[in-house]
DNA sequence: GAGTAGATCCTCT
DNA sequence: GAGGATCTACTCA
């Protein structure tokens, strides 16, 4: 398992690197617990140009400054008062990129992972959604702005990954009031696995 | 099976 | 003071 260097998310191409990122492993080890899973689904959100995105028309606040930070680092923000988001800053200082995890594969951990979500069966919906998995791997806001090539939280490559053809592309989830933006492909997942979350085909 | 409403709280205006 | 990068459960057919 080698964890992803900062050259991984220091590139200019988003898109590119969301799709990357599918496969890949993400793990958390706080207290020295450990969960992991692998990357199944992502959405890209391409700075002050993407409407859906929190960083639209340049805004910064001191919820998504990380954003403009060096790539590498995790972006993590309540939405609606209930979930946590977990995203991965990628591009240089000051260019807001920034990638959404979706959907995870559970590969270790299950048993804490239950324990978090309340629950005494693993099923889908353990780390399906960015909700879920974020609250299955003990993600918070708290976490927000923590380097991913931490001890507690970083991203690797175990070399299995998926082959290109699996992968599928569609509009991202939930941005209806971004107007036409809601509509671009920056949605990338794995087709036909089970912890991508919508409709299954 | 599909569609809809409710939960719930931090952040910015 | 309003609204949001969601999820779940419940209704109705």
């Amino acid at each position: 398992m080698k964890k992803l260097p900062l050259s991984f998310y220091q590139r200019e191409d988003v898109l590119q690197i969301a799709t990357e990122l599918l496969g890949k492993v993400l793990t958390t080890k706080w207290n020295g617990v450990e969960t992991s899973g692998r990357i199944v689904e992502v959405e890209a959100y391409a700075g002050v140009a993407d409407r859906a995105s929190h960083a639209y028309g340049g805004r910064i606040t001191r919820r998504n400054e990380v954003m403009y930070a060096d790539g590498g680092v995790a972006y993590v923000y309540l939405c609606y008062g209930i979930h946590h988001l977990f995203n991965v800053v990628t591009h240089y200082k000051n260019t807001p990129h920034a990638i959404l995890i979706r959907g995870l594969e559970p590969l270790s951990g299950v048993d804490t992972m239950l324990e978090r979500v309340k629950k005494n069966q693993a099923d889908y919906s353990l780390t399906r959604g960015p909700g879920n998995l974020s609250k299955a791997l003990g993600i918070t806001t708290g976490h927000s702005g923590i380097s991913l090539k931490s001890r507690e939280l970083f991203m690797a490559d175990d070399g299995i990954g998926f082959h290109k053809t699996a992968i599928a592309v569609s509009p991202r989830i939930g941005v209806d009031y971004a107007g036409n933006d809601a509509l671009l492909p920056f949605r990338f997942y794995i087709k036909g696995n089970p912890f991508v979350s919508g409709k299954p085909k």
